[in-house]
DNA sequence: TCTATAGTTCCAGATTTATCGAATTATAAA
DNA sequence: TTTATAATTCGATAAATCTGGAACTATAGA
């Protein structure tokens, strides 16, 4: 059951542009970045970049937040620090 | 060209059997453990998992090594700690 | 209310994945 | 050399993903 859980966030980070987009937000931190200016950053079309958006927040990575005709994406570090953990914890074992 | 490697590892590992079978490998260490014992562990079709397997090794999170008619799968585990280390340092920014 | 801005959803085609039985390759043992 | 075991590759289908223009929704300001 988790390990669905954990195999859908590695699936939504797998991919070079949603990967970059989640890359970015991260250092966008806490306050997050508009839709918009991370279009003109990485240059995605806005179809594109929304599907791409709305993947990595299925998988919880991401939340959403509006400030009049803005939205601003964020990160959700939960999510991001359990990956972290469950590679670490269940996959990186004793050994080396 | 980093992400893109990074990313194709996320993907691989963005399936729940392929993360089963990555989790089962890191269990069994360094000797790796035989496809035909994930096979009746897993209980997945012969073929099913040779593509699955190839995928991983595709992503250069696991080689194989064969021993008479026996091929033992292995974690490479440089390859789990680059990816470790993408999250964190990469991603886990500053905050939190 | 009309207009502009910010994003999303609709739609549709192209491409990629996933699955697994059957056939095949590789190796070992009789 | 014949047979058995271990695993991969072939082949074919079904399903999911990716992409981006066009249409639409939500919000704000004039």
């Amino acid at each position: 059951m988790e390990i669905e859980i954990i195999a859908k966030a590695f699936k939504e980070l797998g991919h070079p542009t949603r990967l970059s987009i989640f890359k970015r937000l991260v250092k966008a931190g806490e306050q997050g970045i508009a839709v918009g200016a991370v279009q003109e950053e990485l240059k995605i079309p806005g179809s594109t970049l929304s599907h791409h958006i709305s993947s990595l927040a299925s998988a919880d990575l991401i939340k959403q937040r509006r400030e009049g005709r803005t939205l601003y994406c964020v990160v959700e570090y939960e999510k991001l620090l359990s990956v972290i953990a469950f590679l670490q914890d269940e996959c990186c074992a004793d050994e080396q």
